[in-house]
DNA sequence: ATCCCGAGGG
DNA sequence: CCCTCTGGAT
């Protein structure tokens, strides 16, 4: 299928752009990077990588996380928004895994969702994160610039997801979500999109329909 | 005023 | 489907 191989070339192209290095947020044990994660809906990554230092050091064992008081918890990570149920999360999501699974993370989607405050996002990308696990992870990026790309045709990232799926070879999966989180930081911005410096215009859908328009 | 590596609840 | 939660950056 066409549409195929214009993903694999658009992936070059980003990979050209912005390296293949992966990043992630700093972490000791996975317990760390899952919160972590959590923390960061609705919120920017520099906000979270900003909190994590004092808060691993305060927390140093999911089991101290897990007896944390909220109060404190909502002070020390406050700045990244959403604060009253993050911290209530986070403290119940670390209850769960002391009591359900010895303090250990899971390794499987159907049971990190399971956890509170772990939605499909947060428990896809824990998963590529973590263990390396080919999942797709449709945070905001991916999915406002898929749907530009015309590689999906929803709002919904469960259906954005599948439908991605459809298109991408697995072994794509992972770096799709780095490359497009990059890409949509640097150049395809929410707010203001910049088209004119931007190296996929000729496949964007979104692009194509504004030349026309004008 | 709008968006950020969303989840939970109605 | 909708709404709420939230500080910080632009």
């Amino acid at each position: 299928m066409m549409k195929k191989l214009q993903v694999k070339k658009i992936l070059d192209k980003l990979d050209e752009l912005y390296g293949v290095d992966k990043d992630g947020f700093l972490h000791r044990e996975p317990w760390q990077l899952l919160l972590a994660i959590m923390m960061s809906a609705q919120s920017t990554d520099a906000q979270v990588d900003l909190v994590l230092p004092a808060l691993y050091d305060k927390y140093q064992k999911v089991e101290e996380m897990a007896e944390a008081d909220i109060e404190e918890l909502e002070g020390m990570i406050k700045t990244i928004g959403l604060y009253h149920s993050k911290a209530k999360n986070m403290k119940k999501c670390c209850q769960q895994l002391v009591a359900e699974y010895n303090g250990q993370v899971p390794d499987n989607r159907e049971d990190l969702m399971k956890l509170a405050g772990v939605g499909r996002k947060t428990a896809n990308l824990f998963m590529s994160d973590a263990y390396g696990v080919p999942e797709i992870t449709v945070d905001t990026h991916v999915n406002r610039i898929s749907n530009k790309l015309g590689w999906a045709h929803h709002s919904d990232p469960l259906k954005v997801e599948l439908e991605l799926q459809e298109v991408l070879p697995e072994d794509h999966w992972i770096r799709i979500n780095i490359q497009l989180i990059r890409h949509g930081r640097a150049v395809c911005k929410a707010r203001k999109p910049m088209c004119g410096d931007c190296a996929l215009s000729n496949w964007c859908e979104f692009q194509l329909a504004a030349v026309k328009e004008v």
